[in-house]
DNA sequence: CGCGTGATTGAAACCCTTCAAGTTTAGTGG
DNA sequence: CCACTAAACTTGAAGGGTTTCAATCACGCG
Protein backbone atom coordinates (compact mmCIF):
# COMPACT_ATOMS: atom_id res chain seq x y z
CA UNK A 1 0.00 0.00 0.00
CA UNK A 2 2.67 2.48 1.04
CA UNK A 3 4.67 0.58 -0.80
CA UNK A 4 3.31 1.29 -3.94
CA UNK A 5 2.74 5.17 -2.77
CA UNK A 6 6.67 5.17 -2.15
CA UNK A 7 7.15 3.65 -5.33
CA UNK A 8 5.79 6.59 -6.96
CA UNK A 9 8.26 8.79 -5.39
CA UNK A 10 10.98 6.31 -5.75
CA UNK A 11 10.44 7.24 -9.67
CA UNK A 12 9.98 10.90 -9.79
CA UNK A 13 13.51 10.89 -7.97
CA UNK A 14 15.00 8.08 -10.65
CA UNK A 15 14.07 10.05 -13.43
CA UNK A 16 15.72 13.38 -12.18
CA UNK A 17 19.16 12.12 -10.96
CA UNK A 18 21.43 9.15 -9.73
CA UNK A 19 20.13 7.88 -6.52
CA UNK A 20 21.38 4.73 -4.75
CA UNK A 21 19.59 1.99 -3.14
CA UNK A 22 21.15 3.89 0.40
CA UNK A 23 19.81 7.29 -0.94
CA UNK A 24 16.15 5.75 -1.32
CA UNK A 25 16.84 4.63 1.77
CA UNK A 26 17.23 7.42 3.47
CA UNK A 27 14.16 9.14 1.84
CA UNK A 28 11.86 5.94 2.89
CA UNK A 29 13.18 7.28 6.83
CA UNK A 30 11.78 10.41 6.44
CA UNK A 31 8.53 10.71 4.38
CA UNK A 32 5.26 9.66 6.52
CA UNK A 33 2.17 8.54 4.39
CA UNK A 34 -1.46 9.62 4.74
CA UNK A 35 -4.30 8.80 2.72
CA UNK A 36 -6.97 11.38 2.38
CA UNK A 37 -10.75 10.90 1.17
CA UNK A 38 -12.22 12.65 -1.28
CA UNK A 39 -12.92 16.12 0.38
CA UNK A 40 -10.80 15.94 3.55
CA UNK A 41 -8.95 18.69 4.19
CA UNK A 42 -4.62 18.21 4.25
CA UNK A 43 -4.51 21.61 5.53
CA UNK A 44 -6.46 24.61 6.85
CA UNK A 45 -6.10 28.46 6.53
CA UNK A 46 -4.67 29.76 9.88
CA UNK A 47 -2.74 26.82 10.29
CA UNK A 48 1.23 26.78 10.08
CA UNK A 49 2.20 23.59 8.26
CA UNK A 50 4.29 21.49 9.47
CA UNK A 51 4.84 19.56 6.16
CA UNK A 52 5.51 19.55 2.12
CA UNK A 53 3.27 16.83 0.45
CA UNK A 54 4.30 14.96 -2.78
CA UNK A 55 1.20 13.44 -4.37
CA UNK A 56 1.34 9.85 -5.00
CA UNK A 57 -2.17 9.27 -6.35
CA UNK A 58 -5.34 11.38 -6.62
CA UNK A 59 -5.24 15.02 -6.37
CA UNK A 60 -5.17 17.63 -4.28
CA UNK A 61 -6.70 21.30 -4.50
CA UNK A 62 -4.68 24.26 -3.25
CA UNK A 63 -7.14 27.54 -2.60
CA UNK A 64 -7.59 30.93 -0.48
CA UNK A 65 -10.66 31.98 1.19
CA UNK A 66 -11.50 35.81 0.18
CA UNK A 67 -13.26 38.41 2.09
CA UNK A 68 -16.30 37.80 0.43
CA UNK A 69 -16.42 33.70 1.72
CA UNK A 70 -15.46 32.72 -2.21
CA UNK A 71 -12.88 29.70 -3.10
CA UNK A 72 -10.16 30.69 -5.51
CA UNK A 73 -8.01 27.71 -6.05
CA UNK A 74 -4.25 28.93 -7.00
CA UNK A 75 -3.26 25.17 -7.92
CA UNK A 76 -4.18 21.59 -8.48
CA UNK A 77 -1.45 18.85 -7.39
CA UNK A 78 -2.01 15.68 -8.83
CA UNK A 79 1.04 12.37 -9.23
CA UNK A 80 4.08 13.42 -8.94
CA UNK A 81 3.50 17.05 -7.90
CA UNK A 82 4.48 18.62 -4.79
CA UNK A 83 2.70 21.06 -2.43
CA UNK A 84 3.59 23.09 0.11
CA UNK A 85 3.77 26.86 1.33
CA UNK A 86 7.40 26.86 2.28
CA UNK A 87 7.46 30.28 3.78
CA UNK A 88 4.77 29.98 6.12
CA UNK A 89 6.57 26.25 7.07
CA UNK A 90 9.85 27.81 7.70
CA UNK A 91 8.84 30.83 9.35
CA UNK A 92 6.15 29.13 11.52
CA UNK A 93 3.55 31.42 10.67
CA UNK A 94 -0.23 30.76 9.82
CA UNK A 95 -0.86 30.30 6.05
CA UNK A 96 -3.53 31.70 4.28
CA UNK A 97 -4.00 28.53 1.71
CA UNK A 98 -6.45 25.81 2.28
CA UNK A 99 -5.62 22.10 1.01
CA UNK A 100 -7.95 19.29 0.50
CA UNK A 101 -8.62 15.96 -1.73
CA UNK A 102 -10.26 16.31 -5.04
CA UNK A 103 -10.09 12.71 -5.30
CA UNK A 104 -8.79 9.67 -2.63
CA UNK A 105 -5.37 10.74 -2.73
CA UNK A 106 -2.23 9.26 -0.83
CA UNK A 107 0.86 11.85 0.28
CA UNK A 108 3.91 11.51 1.37
CA UNK A 109 4.85 13.98 3.82
CA UNK A 110 8.25 15.47 4.27
CA UNK A 111 8.71 17.58 7.52
CA UNK A 112 11.61 20.62 7.37
CA UNK A 113 13.66 18.90 9.22
CA UNK A 114 13.77 15.48 6.70
CA UNK A 115 13.87 17.90 4.12
CA UNK A 116 17.37 19.40 5.48
CA UNK A 117 18.59 15.80 5.82
CA UNK A 118 18.06 14.49 2.23
CA UNK A 119 19.91 18.38 1.13
CA UNK A 120 22.40 17.80 3.21
CA UNK A 121 22.95 14.11 3.14
CA UNK A 122 21.88 12.59 -0.07
CA UNK A 123 24.07 13.61 -3.41
CA UNK A 124 22.31 15.05 -5.90
CA UNK A 125 19.08 15.77 -3.86
CA UNK A 126 19.42 19.42 -4.26
CA UNK A 127 20.21 20.29 -7.60
CA UNK A 128 16.95 17.88 -8.63
CA UNK A 129 15.31 20.34 -5.90
CA UNK A 130 17.06 23.36 -7.42
CA UNK A 131 15.44 22.63 -10.53
CA UNK A 132 11.84 21.30 -9.42
CA UNK A 133 11.55 24.94 -7.79
CA UNK A 134 12.13 26.87 -10.85
CA UNK A 135 10.18 25.04 -13.15
CA UNK A 136 7.25 25.66 -10.97
CA UNK A 137 8.49 29.54 -10.78
CA UNK A 138 8.41 29.56 -14.35
CA UNK A 139 5.14 27.91 -14.64
CA UNK A 140 3.80 31.00 -12.18
CA UNK A 141 5.01 33.24 -14.32
CA UNK A 142 3.11 31.32 -17.14
CA UNK A 143 -0.08 31.84 -15.15
CA UNK A 144 0.64 35.50 -14.15
CA UNK A 145 1.15 36.43 -17.87
CA UNK A 146 -1.66 34.55 -19.05
CA UNK A 147 -3.73 36.06 -16.76
CA UNK A 148 -2.44 39.50 -18.20
CA UNK A 149 -3.01 38.71 -21.38
CA UNK A 150 -5.73 36.29 -21.64
CA UNK A 151 -9.14 36.02 -22.28
CA UNK A 152 -10.58 33.52 -20.26
CA UNK A 153 -11.66 31.62 -23.47
CA UNK A 154 -8.10 31.43 -24.32
CA UNK A 155 -6.69 30.56 -20.61
CA UNK A 156 -8.99 27.58 -20.80
CA UNK A 157 -7.57 26.29 -24.08
CA UNK A 158 -4.22 26.98 -22.73
CA UNK A 159 -5.22 25.02 -19.39
CA UNK A 160 -6.31 22.26 -21.92
CA UNK A 161 -3.41 22.04 -23.49
CA UNK A 162 -1.10 21.94 -20.36
CA UNK A 163 -2.68 20.35 -17.82
CA UNK A 164 -5.72 18.21 -20.11
CA UNK A 165 -5.75 15.73 -18.00
CA UNK A 166 -6.54 17.37 -14.77
CA UNK A 167 -9.82 19.24 -16.24
CA UNK A 168 -11.35 15.37 -16.80
CA UNK A 169 -10.54 14.89 -13.10
CA UNK A 170 -11.97 18.03 -11.30
CA UNK A 171 -15.49 19.65 -11.16
CA UNK A 172 -16.25 22.17 -13.92
CA UNK A 173 -16.95 24.53 -11.09
CA UNK A 174 -13.36 24.46 -9.66
CA UNK A 175 -11.49 24.45 -13.39
CA UNK A 176 -13.47 27.74 -13.45
CA UNK A 177 -12.65 29.08 -9.83
CA UNK A 178 -8.65 28.14 -11.13
CA UNK A 179 -9.56 30.19 -14.35
CA UNK A 180 -10.71 32.71 -12.39
CA UNK A 181 -13.77 32.78 -13.70
CA UNK A 182 -17.66 32.16 -13.07
CA UNK A 183 -18.92 28.65 -13.22
CA UNK A 184 -21.10 30.34 -15.80
CA UNK A 185 -18.82 31.78 -17.79
CA UNK A 186 -16.93 28.34 -17.94
CA UNK A 187 -20.23 26.78 -19.04
CA UNK A 188 -20.48 29.39 -21.73
CA UNK A 189 -16.89 29.33 -23.19
CA UNK A 190 -16.90 25.53 -23.62
CA UNK A 191 -20.66 25.47 -25.23
CA UNK A 192 -19.17 28.18 -27.78
CA UNK A 193 -15.89 26.24 -28.20
CA UNK A 194 -18.18 22.49 -29.05
CA UNK A 195 -20.11 24.68 -31.69
CA UNK A 196 -16.91 25.76 -33.18
CA UNK A 197 -16.52 22.48 -34.59
CA UNK B 1 31.96 52.55 -9.70
CA UNK B 2 31.90 48.82 -9.89
CA UNK B 3 33.57 48.37 -6.27
CA UNK B 4 29.79 50.75 -5.12
CA UNK B 5 27.68 48.11 -6.76
CA UNK B 6 29.45 45.30 -5.74
CA UNK B 7 28.82 46.64 -2.05
CA UNK B 8 25.34 46.12 -2.56
CA UNK B 9 25.36 42.67 -3.27
CA UNK B 10 27.93 42.50 -0.55
CA UNK B 11 25.03 44.06 2.06
CA UNK B 12 22.47 42.02 0.09
CA UNK B 13 24.40 38.43 0.99
CA UNK B 14 25.88 39.88 4.16
CA UNK B 15 22.03 39.96 5.34
CA UNK B 16 21.06 36.62 4.39
CA UNK B 17 24.30 34.73 5.76
CA UNK B 18 27.28 34.56 7.38
CA UNK B 19 29.78 35.31 4.70
CA UNK B 20 33.76 35.26 5.19
CA UNK B 21 36.11 37.97 3.21
CA UNK B 22 37.32 34.77 1.63
CA UNK B 23 33.55 33.98 0.21
CA UNK B 24 33.27 37.65 -0.92
CA UNK B 25 35.90 37.30 -3.15
CA UNK B 26 34.74 34.27 -4.73
CA UNK B 27 31.24 36.14 -5.64
CA UNK B 28 33.55 38.72 -6.69
CA UNK B 29 35.29 36.59 -9.12
CA UNK B 30 32.42 35.26 -11.16
CA UNK B 31 30.34 38.13 -11.35
CA UNK B 32 30.20 40.80 -14.46
CA UNK B 33 29.34 44.20 -14.05
CA UNK B 34 27.26 46.25 -16.93
CA UNK B 35 25.70 49.69 -16.93
CA UNK B 36 22.35 50.50 -18.93
CA UNK B 37 20.91 53.51 -19.61
CA UNK B 38 17.14 54.55 -19.25
CA UNK B 39 15.51 52.13 -22.10
CA UNK B 40 18.21 49.84 -22.48
CA UNK B 41 17.62 46.46 -23.19
CA UNK B 42 19.47 43.66 -21.30
CA UNK B 43 17.65 40.91 -23.03
CA UNK B 44 14.73 40.68 -25.84
CA UNK B 45 12.40 37.81 -26.27
CA UNK B 46 13.59 35.22 -28.70
CA UNK B 47 17.32 34.95 -27.03
CA UNK B 48 18.32 32.39 -25.08
CA UNK B 49 19.64 34.38 -21.55
CA UNK B 50 23.33 33.65 -20.31
CA UNK B 51 22.89 35.53 -17.07
CA UNK B 52 21.55 36.05 -14.36
CA UNK B 53 21.03 39.64 -13.16
CA UNK B 54 21.16 41.38 -9.98
CA UNK B 55 19.93 45.52 -9.94
CA UNK B 56 22.67 47.35 -7.79
CA UNK B 57 20.96 50.53 -8.78
CA UNK B 58 17.96 51.33 -10.86
CA UNK B 59 15.21 49.81 -11.92
CA UNK B 60 14.45 47.05 -14.81
CA UNK B 61 11.21 45.72 -16.07
CA UNK B 62 10.61 42.42 -17.12
CA UNK B 63 7.65 41.77 -19.51
CA UNK B 64 6.02 40.06 -22.76
CA UNK B 65 4.98 41.21 -26.02
CA UNK B 66 1.40 39.46 -26.47
CA UNK B 67 0.22 38.64 -30.21
CA UNK B 68 -1.42 41.13 -31.10
CA UNK B 69 1.80 43.39 -30.03
CA UNK B 70 1.03 44.60 -26.34
CA UNK B 71 3.59 44.51 -23.70
CA UNK B 72 2.62 42.79 -20.23
CA UNK B 73 5.04 43.77 -17.51
CA UNK B 74 5.52 40.04 -15.49
CA UNK B 75 8.08 42.19 -12.87
CA UNK B 76 9.91 45.15 -11.80
CA UNK B 77 13.19 44.10 -10.40
CA UNK B 78 14.73 47.56 -8.38
CA UNK B 79 18.04 47.21 -6.11
CA UNK B 80 18.98 43.71 -4.37
CA UNK B 81 16.49 42.15 -6.81
CA UNK B 82 17.66 39.28 -8.85
CA UNK B 83 15.85 38.97 -12.14
CA UNK B 84 16.57 35.52 -14.97
CA UNK B 85 14.65 32.74 -16.78
CA UNK B 86 16.16 30.11 -15.20
CA UNK B 87 14.24 28.13 -17.01
CA UNK B 88 15.99 28.84 -20.30
CA UNK B 89 18.93 29.68 -19.58
CA UNK B 90 19.24 26.28 -17.93
CA UNK B 91 17.85 24.36 -20.80
CA UNK B 92 19.48 26.77 -23.59
CA UNK B 93 16.24 27.57 -24.94
CA UNK B 94 14.55 31.12 -26.06
CA UNK B 95 13.15 33.31 -23.19
CA UNK B 96 10.09 34.73 -23.98
CA UNK B 97 10.96 37.70 -22.06
CA UNK B 98 12.11 40.79 -22.38
CA UNK B 99 14.10 42.68 -19.89
CA UNK B 100 14.86 46.89 -19.89
CA UNK B 101 16.28 49.40 -18.12
CA UNK B 102 13.23 51.94 -16.59
CA UNK B 103 16.07 54.14 -15.32
CA UNK B 104 19.59 54.21 -15.96
CA UNK B 105 20.59 50.86 -14.18
CA UNK B 106 23.71 48.80 -13.03
CA UNK B 107 23.32 45.28 -12.79
CA UNK B 108 25.61 42.11 -11.88
CA UNK B 109 25.54 39.96 -13.88
CA UNK B 110 25.79 36.20 -13.20
CA UNK B 111 26.36 32.94 -15.24
CA UNK B 112 25.18 29.73 -14.89
CA UNK B 113 29.00 28.17 -14.34
CA UNK B 114 29.57 31.05 -11.60
CA UNK B 115 26.49 30.45 -10.08
CA UNK B 116 26.88 26.56 -9.94
CA UNK B 117 30.71 27.40 -8.27
CA UNK B 118 28.88 29.50 -5.69
CA UNK B 119 26.57 26.79 -4.59
CA UNK B 120 29.48 24.46 -4.57
CA UNK B 121 31.89 26.64 -2.78
CA UNK B 122 30.82 29.01 -0.29
CA UNK B 123 29.52 27.71 2.90
CA UNK B 124 25.80 29.05 3.39
CA UNK B 125 25.31 30.33 -0.45
CA UNK B 126 22.58 27.42 -1.29
CA UNK B 127 20.71 27.64 2.13
CA UNK B 128 20.47 31.74 1.49
CA UNK B 129 19.62 30.78 -2.42
CA UNK B 130 16.92 28.56 -1.39
CA UNK B 131 15.39 31.11 1.08
CA UNK B 132 15.35 33.83 -1.75
CA UNK B 133 14.02 31.43 -4.42
CA UNK B 134 11.13 30.36 -2.42
CA UNK B 135 10.41 33.32 -0.83
CA UNK B 136 9.76 34.63 -4.80
CA UNK B 137 7.68 32.34 -5.65
CA UNK B 138 5.60 33.13 -2.59
CA UNK B 139 5.30 36.72 -4.05
CA UNK B 140 4.29 34.84 -6.96
CA UNK B 141 1.64 33.00 -5.40
CA UNK B 142 0.49 36.08 -4.31
CA UNK B 143 -0.11 38.02 -7.32
CA UNK B 144 -1.81 34.93 -8.74
CA UNK B 145 -3.99 34.86 -5.61
CA UNK B 146 -4.94 39.04 -6.19
CA UNK B 147 -5.10 38.42 -9.95
CA UNK B 148 -8.01 36.12 -9.17
CA UNK B 149 -9.39 37.59 -6.49
CA UNK B 150 -9.29 41.32 -6.58
CA UNK B 151 -10.37 44.22 -8.13
CA UNK B 152 -8.85 46.33 -10.23
CA UNK B 153 -8.68 49.01 -7.55
CA UNK B 154 -7.94 46.52 -4.82
CA UNK B 155 -4.74 45.25 -6.85
CA UNK B 156 -3.47 48.69 -7.13
CA UNK B 157 -3.72 49.48 -3.59
CA UNK B 158 -2.11 46.51 -2.76
CA UNK B 159 0.56 47.30 -4.78
CA UNK B 160 1.00 50.42 -3.64
CA UNK B 161 1.34 49.01 -0.40
CA UNK B 162 3.70 46.44 -0.73
CA UNK B 163 5.79 48.20 -3.39
CA UNK B 164 4.91 51.99 -3.12
CA UNK B 165 8.74 52.97 -3.54
CA UNK B 166 8.33 51.40 -7.11
CA UNK B 167 5.28 53.09 -8.33
CA UNK B 168 6.94 56.32 -7.58
CA UNK B 169 9.61 55.62 -10.31
CA UNK B 170 7.82 54.07 -12.53
CA UNK B 171 5.94 55.44 -15.05
CA UNK B 172 2.02 55.10 -15.27
CA UNK B 173 1.61 53.02 -17.99
CA UNK B 174 3.63 50.59 -16.97
CA UNK B 175 2.31 50.23 -14.00
CA UNK B 176 -1.10 49.90 -15.65
CA UNK B 177 0.23 47.26 -17.80
CA UNK B 178 1.96 45.35 -13.98
CA UNK B 179 -1.63 45.20 -12.77
CA UNK B 180 -2.90 43.70 -15.79
CA UNK B 181 -5.36 46.84 -16.97
CA UNK B 182 -5.55 49.67 -19.33
CA UNK B 183 -3.72 53.00 -18.90
CA UNK B 184 -7.29 54.82 -18.62
CA UNK B 185 -8.31 52.32 -16.50
CA UNK B 186 -5.59 53.25 -13.91
CA UNK B 187 -5.83 56.79 -14.52
CA UNK B 188 -9.24 56.77 -13.22
CA UNK B 189 -8.83 54.16 -9.98
CA UNK B 190 -6.53 57.04 -8.91
CA UNK B 191 -9.15 59.54 -9.53
CA UNK B 192 -11.74 57.89 -7.88
CA UNK B 193 -9.37 57.32 -4.80
CA UNK B 194 -8.34 61.17 -4.65
CA UNK B 195 -12.05 61.99 -4.88
CA UNK B 196 -12.40 59.71 -1.92
CA UNK B 197 -10.56 61.72 0.73
C1' DC C 1 8.44 77.40 -28.94
C1' DG C 2 6.72 73.24 -30.70
C1' DC C 3 6.97 68.53 -30.70
C1' DG C 4 6.28 64.04 -28.55
C1' DT C 5 5.12 61.35 -24.84
C1' DG C 6 2.27 60.39 -21.08
C1' DA C 7 -1.93 61.33 -18.47
C1' DT C 8 -6.76 62.44 -18.42
C1' DT C 9 -11.59 62.40 -19.75
C1' DG C 10 -15.79 60.98 -22.30
C1' DA C 11 -18.71 57.66 -24.80
C1' DA C 12 -19.71 53.30 -26.80
C1' DA C 13 -18.83 48.45 -26.95
C1' DC C 14 -17.60 44.23 -24.81
C1' DC C 15 -16.66 40.69 -21.59
C1' DC C 16 -17.81 38.83 -17.53
C1' DT C 17 -20.60 38.58 -13.25
C1' DT C 18 -24.65 38.08 -10.79
C1' DC C 19 -29.15 36.50 -10.07
C1' DA C 20 -32.66 33.41 -11.17
C1' DA C 21 -34.63 29.43 -13.09
C1' DG C 22 -34.45 25.10 -15.16
C1' DT C 23 -31.97 20.73 -16.40
C1' DT C 24 -28.82 17.13 -15.74
C1' DT C 25 -25.90 14.27 -12.98
C1' DA C 26 -24.42 11.74 -9.06
C1' DG C 27 -24.90 9.86 -4.66
C1' DT C 28 -27.74 7.76 -0.88
C1' DG C 29 -31.09 5.18 1.55
C1' DG C 30 -34.88 2.27 1.22
C1' DC D 1 -32.03 -1.36 -8.19
C1' DC D 2 -34.93 2.30 -8.03
C1' DA D 3 -36.50 6.69 -6.10
C1' DC D 4 -35.30 10.72 -4.10
C1' DT D 5 -32.39 14.49 -3.11
C1' DA D 6 -28.60 17.48 -3.38
C1' DA D 7 -25.12 19.14 -6.11
C1' DA D 8 -23.41 20.45 -10.45
C1' DC D 9 -24.19 22.25 -14.85
C1' DT D 10 -26.75 25.02 -18.23
C1' DT D 11 -29.27 28.90 -19.99
C1' DG D 12 -31.29 33.55 -20.02
C1' DA D 13 -31.42 38.49 -18.81
C1' DA D 14 -29.75 42.50 -16.52
C1' DG D 15 -25.98 45.09 -14.64
C1' DG D 16 -21.10 46.41 -13.70
C1' DG D 17 -16.39 46.91 -14.55
C1' DT D 18 -12.99 47.33 -18.05
C1' DT D 19 -11.47 48.16 -22.73
C1' DT D 20 -11.22 50.67 -26.76
C1' DC D 21 -11.30 54.69 -29.50
C1' DA D 22 -10.93 59.43 -29.72
C1' DA D 23 -10.05 63.94 -28.19
C1' DT D 24 -7.88 66.95 -24.99
C1' DC D 25 -4.62 68.36 -21.59
C1' DA D 26 0.05 68.62 -19.24
C1' DC D 27 4.75 68.57 -19.32
C1' DG D 28 9.75 68.13 -20.43
C1' DC D 29 13.25 68.71 -23.73
C1' DG D 30 15.75 69.89 -27.90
Amino acid sequence: MSEAAFDVLRGYLAARGQFSDGDFAIVRGVVQFRNLSAGEFLQRGGEVPRYAAFVASGCLRNYVIDAKGKEHIVQFAAETWWLSDNVSMMTKTPSQYFVDAVEDTTVLLLEPAGHAMLLDRVRGYAAAFQTGVQKHAAAKDQRIVSSLTASAEDRYLEFMKTYGSIAQRVPQFMLASYLGVSPETLSRIRKHLSQQR
